[in-house]
DNA sequence: TATGAATGAGCTTTCATTCAT
DNA sequence: GATGAATGAAAGCTCATTCAT
């Protein structure tokens, strides 16, 4: 089949960004994924542990999926409106279910620096991303504050409305 | 001193905000509120509904406190910018703790309707509230959206800089 | 409307038969009976003591029913197949829920005398019953046993077959 | 000492017997049978799943010792009044605690399927056993409600006397 | 490497009862 | 006579983790 490991790592990854890191137990983790529990801690040394290997693998997975979407547009623009597009197709794919990083982010405790770092991590590299496709830090730095918003508010209300009025603001403020 | 139901919301508060809802047990709750565990039980049906009553009680308090801040200011412009100086306030006071709201929306189940109502209805008071602030609903959406992008990204990074941003790019925008 | 304990009586009437002794707590009562919980525990001393009127209640009840439909026979022989009718009636009733007498008796803790005693009488008034019906006290002891077979084989099966079965004996052993 | 699993079982034989369902908690069980409270709910997933592991475990071990108790005759005639004094040979053994399947029958809310059809089949089997013992349908059901009346009425009045009454009967009938 | 067995501490919730007025 | 407020104890159950092999 696959190793205890990857199987491990594959549950996670649908389970905590279909139900959140505090609602996914241990238990569903190694039970779903055919594992015996001594196992899960011989490869994670904790459920933190875990959750950062999650959010590594994670990281990947949505920059790659990114990468793979907007690459279908040759121009700037067409780029830049493109990333909310990839937001709007994420929310059907995972049913408005946010993003990962700022869920998690909500869910632990404000001292837990290991897995913070990564979230800020992940989030600095999203505001590089705009910043070397726009080029004007300033401006680059207002579509990141959209992009930001949009994920929460649709996720929110569950609608991709302020997904598809910041692609219009966005229109305007580079045309 | 009090009665048992103020001080379990006043305990409530206090917990849920500085460490979120799941990390916050009733065992905590009814014994940092000096109150029976049953006594809790008279008051508030489920967990559940003691966060719906929390999330109401964040509601006025919050909207109380920005309004409080915002009055000092009699110009449009100034009012808004006031806005984000809010947040500044608050992170200062809650160290960096965020949005209670979207905190919370991150914790439950996607169908938890009841506390998801809610968090909806606070978060679409805070949208017309800069729609009777700015009357230019294309404006105040697009404000709204860099308010709600500068509370997260200032809760993640532990830092006021993209508040500091944002109120630059507003400053721009309504010239 | 009426007095506080003739409500808490009647509804603790209707819900020990329905959902049995330890499935009701006190809460459901005072609350279905609208009545203050300190109202409950003037009337009465403990559950037990609840328990012990609702018993006593129930006992008058059911023996006035069963004299009730048992009267309408003139002939001994008669009114005998009829008790086994009235098992039928009380059934369709209550929805098959048994004897609340022996119900209670499965509940309790084998050494509480009082309640215990109260059922002992009951049943032991039932025999008598059927001793004055019958002054046979060989046959009528062998009546009554059929008599509380099928009012628990009843409750079992959610089925009237084996009261059937009982009149067909009977009518063969008293004819 | 002996496996956890095993000591579950044998201190739930013991307490179901001796209490009754409802008044035996988990945390007693548990804590008779020097487990841990998790260590039970990995071999139950429920009380309602101890309670039907009991009720099998039960039902061995009652038709086990009936068998071995009736063995001992040759001829069907004191076979069959050997059951009864299997009966009270059992309200020595266990202090006239009646039978565990009725017991719990009148503990569990009536639409408990799951429960209610293991103590169908018990009476089934019992029924049954009467069938095969005397190949006359209607004098066997004829026995088997003496003998239900027979553990209920010995139950109530902590006394054999109609158990042996019941014998008297029966030596009537197959006479 | 891989595992099934076992765990202590904790969870949310409900019980029958008493107190103060 | 009547009540709303408050309670200690216990209920059934789940958590992340470790042990022994």
């Amino acid at each position: 089949m696959s190793t205890p490991k990857e199987r491990i790592i594959a549950t996670t990854f649908e389970l905590f960004a279909k139900q959140g890191y505090n609602s996914t137990g241990i238990n569903q983790i190694v039970a779903e994924a055919n594992v015996a529990k001594a196992s899960f801690y011989q490869y994670f040394k904790s459920k933190e542990d875990l959750c950062v290997e999650f959010l590594n693998v994670r990281h990947d997975y949505w920059f790659n999926e990114l990468n793979r979407f907007v690459s279908k547009e040759k121009d700037m623009k067409l780029k830049l409106i493109s990333c909310f597009d990839f937001l709007i197709e994420m929310n059907q794919k995972e049913n408005f279910r946010g993003c990962s990083f700022l869920n998690i982010l909500s869910e632990i405790p404000m001292d837990n620096v290991k897995i913070l770092s990564v979230i800020q991590n992940h989030k600095k590299d999203l505001r590089n991303y705009f910043s070397e496709l726009i080029k004007d830090s300033g401006l680059s730095d207002h579509i990141y504050l959209l992009f930001e918003s949009s994920i929460i508010e649709s996720q929110l209300f569950r609608s991709n409305e302020l997904i598809e009025k910041s692609k219009k603001i966005i229109i305007n403020l580079i045309k």
